[in-house]
DNA sequence: TTTCTCCCTTGATAAATGTCAAGGTTCTTT
DNA sequence: AAAGAACCTTGACATTTATCAAGGGAGAAA
């Protein structure tokens, strides 16, 4: 248990054994059935989910109770609504699973206690965080300057293990589209091929 | 000199003033005028720059010389290109100055040297970065879910310093239309009342 | 198997946004 | 003061995207 957490650790910071034992302590596992949720918005996020297996998503839906996906995540990826996890206000995000999912949680408490105690932990969330910072940019970066096509394109290229596992309406619920509008694109390319 | 910069870190971290007097030499101050580039694309990010006075933009420029503004940076905030910093690959940002500035560097060499030796250093690194990180990831939900009048009376709302700062066309960008777009909307909005 | 969701597609039409072009204002520079 | 640049607005028109409505297929549940 926790092979692929401690994997992903050690690629950012290596820890010692005796490190790993002692930052195991504070993780908690937790087993996740398709389409049940981690988090609903209104809730206080009380956990940071790391995806040992299966596949999730965090959106917000609006007052037409349409779906506005903010983030997926598979297996080795971190799922949160941080701003409610680090405040401890209402989260504004909905966080359910896609398929059936392994997750390794660190509660807001373990979070705390780990940043005071483990250095390497701090290191592990900054870098984390730093990466998942970049990621967004990137990702802001072609919604506000690319058409439609080209943003579903980068997407299929920078995350294909995630366009081949998630229903093609959250894609487009991703890119900021209706589900017919990505359908129609879809068909355009593969007319011109 | 740095009064703003080390009121924000105490924010974050407390330092004793030794500490305070320790961080200072790992410190670069600059100045820089309006239309004057801090980063050009292509060029290696070398510092991340703390805003004493002034406002800067970090913008994209695509291949039709649109440009498309990732980040505003005004007193108090921090700009730079952060992948093309961490990692000294050529920066895909373009980072120049609105006005008059004065800014704050901390050179890469001098971020690791303070990583390594300050731990309340990588502590504030981590708070700033998980900021931005909560801050892109709101701007994210409104482009995707939000129409246009609705992205942009929430930039207004969120950063009336800023809309009163910089040109309209230049927020046109950041949100993501052409400026004729927001022309027009902030007309229908002073017709409505 | 049958039924029931969920998902994807397609068509017709409406709404939002972009493009191109022109003119006018303000501010900066000479 | 004059010239130039940057910025904002407006109009006409094109393109992109959304909305509404319908139908079909695949997979899950009964």
């Amino acid at each position: 248990m926790y092979e692929l957490f401690f994997q992903k650790f050690n690629e950012k910071v290596a820890l010692s054994p005796q490190e790993q034992e002692q930052i195991k302590v504070y993780l908690t596992p937790k087993k996740l059935r398709k389409r049940q949720y981690l988090l609903q918005e209104g809730d206080v996020c009380k956990s940071i989910a790391f995806v040992e297996k299966g596949a999730l998503r965090a959106y917000t839906v609006d007052e037409n109770m349409n779906e506005h996906i903010i983030q997926f995540a598979i297996e080795s990826w971190t799922i949160s609504d941080l701003f409610s996890y680090l405040t401890a206000e209402p989260a504004t995000y909905n966080i359910d699973s896609l398929e059936d999912a392994e997750l390794v949680l660190i509660t807001r408490s373990a979070h705390e206690e780990l940043l005071r105690t483990q250095p390497k932990y701090e290191t592990y969330i900054r870098l984390l965080i730093t990466g998942a910072y970049i990621a967004l940019q990137r990702r802001l970066s072609s919604n506000i300057s690319q058409p439609a096509e080209e943003r579903y394109t980068r997407f299929t290229d920078t995350y294909p293990a995630i366009a081949q596992r998630v229903p093609q309406h959250m894609i487009a619920s991703y890119l900021g589209l209706t589900p017919e509008t990505l359908s129609r694109i879809r068909k355009k390319m593969a007319e011109r091929r």
